[in-house]
DNA sequence: GTCTATAAAGCGATAGAC
DNA sequence: GTCTATCGCTTTATAGAC
């Protein structure tokens, strides 16, 4: 509901209604609303980090998140849930807000920390800067997201991260995974 | 006030109050809400017109591009308009869906068009994909003006852009524009 | 744990005076 | 062209019965 209203509009009742119990027993289990808005941000990062953090920095993580980007295309409810949410909680005043600054220097840092040991491995290309790495490709992330949703540009997510990140590594990123997966 | 609160959330009153009249004369200027939303649309586009439109196509176009992105640093609300209501249009439903899929189209049709002519000119690297790269240009853009919202890995958007069709054109855009510019 | 009822506030829009 | 007043509706949140 936030996702595909924003937080400011999706309104209690109707989540109640989603949920087949009134808006005073939504209520009872979330004391009010920004309290339910946390509870919904926590679980998804709880699944998010399940997903990805379970791989070891470096080539294996990026695969990831490009898979975690490809799997994500079939859950549009969380896309636009973060779309709109990370738009609409720039404002300072945004009960996100503090969330979303979090949010972003928690996956700037695991991408960061992977870019960086893909480099030492001589998977990037050496003049690449991990931090400019990171932060372009969930802006292009974001954006992609945003594109997709409005249905402009025939756009894959997915397929444009991994494009972007083929840009600076000195093999395309499958070839890569393969080489990692055949040295086991 | 669209801008930093979303169009749903935004209220006329609020509007009305800036502008130093009452609710119910804002509404004699513009007969409902929408018509607001649509004629502050309208006026930011005739705006970016002016600015982009008299360069003609191919890097010349680029550089206005990036140096667009450069100005709008200085113009935080114009940002957050795009930014929230972008992601906010995303819903079919909302009254600006339409518009922004109409936006997305017409920028992008622009830097296809310049992008095409670079290449014609020997400028871009020949592998690229005029659309391809369009659609990840403004995809960056997107994203790294809510990291600059954000307050986030203390992000240029200009600079980014920038940094972005560098990556895919034979030499930096400001050498190739420098070239230009002495060829007259 | 779930409900109905309701309080208190804000919303867009309209009516009508000046 | 601007105002005050107000309608009708929706919002979050609370009170209290069951």
């Amino acid at each position: 509901m936030f996702g595909a209203q924003g937080y400011e509009s999706g309104s209690l009742r109707e989540v109640a209604a989603l949920a087949g119990i009134s808006q005073a027993g939504l209520l009872h289990h979330f004391p009010n609303k920004v309290a339910l808005l946390s509870a919904v941000l926590e679980r998804r990062d709880e699944g998010a980090s399940e997903e990805t953090g379970r791989a070891e920095p470096g080539v294996h993580t990026l695969g990831a998140l490009v898979e975690y980007a490809r799997q994500s295309a079939f859950k549009p409810g969380e896309i636009e849930l973060f779309a709109v949410l990370s738009a609409e909680a720039t404002r300072p005043e945004h009960p996100a807000n503090a969330y979303m600054r979090r949010r972003y220097q928690w996956i700037t840092d695991i991408a960061v920390e992977s870019l960086s040991a893909a480099r030492d491995q001589g998977h990037l290309r050496p003049d690449a800067d991990p931090l400019r790495l990171a932060s372009q490709m969930f802006a292009l992330w974001d954006g992609l997201q945003i594109q997709w949703l409005l249905k402009v540009n025939d756009v894959s997510v997915a397929d444009g991260v991994e494009h972007f990140l083929d840009l600076h590594l000195v093999k395309p990123l499958r070839e890569l995974l393969r080489e990692v997966q055949a040295q086991r």
